[in-house]
DNA sequence: CTTAACTTGTGAATTCATTCACAAGCCTAG
DNA sequence: CTAGGCTTGTGAATGAATTCACAAGTTAAG
């Protein structure tokens, strides 16, 4: 897997398997990269391109087999294995995660999510724990989550991302409006909804 | 403002503002485009290119004024004004939004919730009233909402913008995980969350 | 077997975004 | 007033991503 793929180019993928899903849902054998693009938004051109970084899996005169193309993408997605995650910070937000079923569809798995307010530790959201955020470190040597999800409040989200880098957890998904250090080896995606609300801001104030 | 800005300028636009407002509570003066840049996790060269697309704002020797930029900052996001938004689903995600404060801190006006569960309309939710879809349309040409943050199933969602789309709102902030599609002069923009933990997935399967 | 209609895979061309590098301006100290 | 230290603003250079465009396969029909 020698070269660098870009970010851009990762999401795409990710998206293709979503349609590549629907079609095999629908009995389709085979679709062709301007069907692809299509669905995707963008040009069958970017789909072959994207596709070839990987290998060259299609068939001249005929397109790509659904169920393998699909496969393919998940082998090079990672996701034909079953992923640990941990919340932290069983707010609002982290509940709303805990029951969402994307996760689990993906192969997603969440063990626990943690918290600092004792109200919270001991209760269940949605079937998944609330654990003291205390005993983080001991569990995470236990169970070994793949993936911790912060949804901690913005000013605290760098301290506890130093806390969950040091149990070696090396994959981050941020919630916090906050732009976050880690080292290189630790790889933190941030959705940030206050970033995305800003720019439907611009778009309705400079419309020509 | 004629040029077409990137998005992902945009977006840094954004950023260095959240780092402004905490300069400005700290009751800084000025701040260089070199400070700037590593909070933000960029270069000062990036910064400034960034700014000149709006004109030149700073003092050479000096810096940037932190109230002035910020200032100048909020007017080109369009942040000066209230901008009125309404969230379409009143599940888990449409709760845990409506109770987020980040909305309110930012100018954003959440006037209502909309559901078709018969249970869930007519109650709260975090003072916000969860109504009928039925009456969107009544609403929307009484409210006039701006923006439209869709928290319903991916596969209604399309129906549901289609429906949002011809009430004349212009923006919209996607939370299903599909691709979705609409004329040229509305802004969508996406949160998916299944996308970034396969982006994740992505980064842990393919280290060198 | 031949032809026509498709569609892939990929170098080359183009467009877009980032970084470099430096003249020009501003400030402070002496 | 001058010199030295900073920092901006911006063309030019580089680098990255996207699009073009076409040879090379594939299939189906005649």
């Amino acid at each position: 897997m020698a070269k660098r793929i870009a970010d851009s180019t990762v999401r795409r993928l990710s998206a293709y398997l979503r349609f590549l899903e629907d079609f095999e849902s629908r009995g389709l054998e085979t679709i062709s990269s301007e069907e692809l693009a299509q669905r995707g938004g963008t040009t069958s051109a970017q789909v072959r391109k994207d596709l070839s970084f990987f290998g060259s899996f299609g068939k001249r005169g005929l397109g790509y087999s659904v169920p393998e193309l699909a496969g393919r993408l998940r082998e090079i997605l990672g996701l034909g294995r079953e992923w640990k995650v941990i919340i932290i910070g069983a707010g609002k937000i982290g509940a709303a995660l805990a029951q969402y079923r994307g996760f689990r569809q993906r192969g997603f798995l969440i063990l626990a999510a943690y918290d600092a307010n004792e109200e919270k530790i001991g209760r269940n959201l949605e079937g998944i724990p609330v654990r003291d955020i205390a005993q983080l470190e001991r569990d995470v040597k236990q169970d070994h989550p793949d993936i911790a999800v912060l949804t901690v409040p913005g000013d605290e989200a760098q301290k506890v991302l130093d806390r969950v880098v040091k149990t070696g957890i090396k994959a981050i998904l941020n919630f916090a409006p906050t732009q976050l250090q880690a080292p290189a080896d630790v790889t933190v995606k941030t959705v940030n909804m206050a970033m995305e609300l800003e720019g439907l801001s611009y778009a309705l104030t400079n419309r020509e």
